[in-house]
DNA sequence: TATATATTTAACTAATAGGTTAATTAACAC
DNA sequence: GTGTTAATTAACCTATTAGTTAAATATATA
């Protein structure tokens, strides 16, 4: 299945190393080797964790020198705060509220049968 | 590895069946045969796709004679929203803005005390 | 009791994930 | 050129994922 975008940026936050990287990338732009330096981690897996957060549109890469400096995009966080969207009022609401607000989806229903 | 709770919820999200079951039972409680209908997937992938949503706490089960009625939980959207908020001010936009935020945030750890 | 309906479990499969080591590429410094 | 540092690619391994079909379980109903 080629994945929706959605899918794909849920996908690579569903991993801590990878979280990790991006949280350290609110700092500003970092070499690989700077983001591989706190894991106990080979350069290859944190290469591999890179390509899926590039993929997921997550980071931008750019040359410098022997470097390939990554840089946040936040663009796909804002989807999925979108995609959020539906389910706040699901913890935003007290319980009699949200009770409240099931009884008269409910109601809703009925009214359009 | 023993997934942290966000890896898992992050995981149980990274599937549009999995999200579409989750919207579906925005409007209230659902069977298992009510949320496989509009899928053209067996129930037994569907009861896998529940498993994966359970552990993840995303929903919760009930008993009612051979039915297992589902509902929503939204505690664990709630602690990604959480999450978020560290990367809210990279598209929040504008300096201007971002003070605002800065200062709402500020209000909200007062609240909090 | 027998049968139908709702759901799960078991056993299997193919693809993907996340890591490794060893080899390779690219750019700099001498 | 040679050597060094930064990063990627290749080849491999093991575990997990997402699906399947067939069998089993649980409850309701005739």
């Amino acid at each position: 299945m080629t994945q929706d975008q959605l899918s794909t940026t849920f996908h690579a936050l569903a991993d801590p190393t990878r979280r990790a990287i991006l949280a350290s990338l609110t700092t500003g732009e970092k070499t690989v080797s700077d983001l591989a330096e706190p894991f106990d981690m080979t350069m290859p897996a944190i290469t591999k964790h890179l390509k899926v957060l590039e993929k997921a549109k997550l980071i931008e890469r750019s040359k410098q020198a022997q470097y390939r400096p990554c840089h946040l995009n936040p663009e796909p966080l804002k989807d999925i705060d979108k995609w959020m969207e539906q389910y706040r009022k699901f913890w935003e609401a007290s319980f009699d509220r949200l009770d409240d607000y099931l009884q008269q989806l409910q109601t809703k229903d009925k009214d359009d049968e």
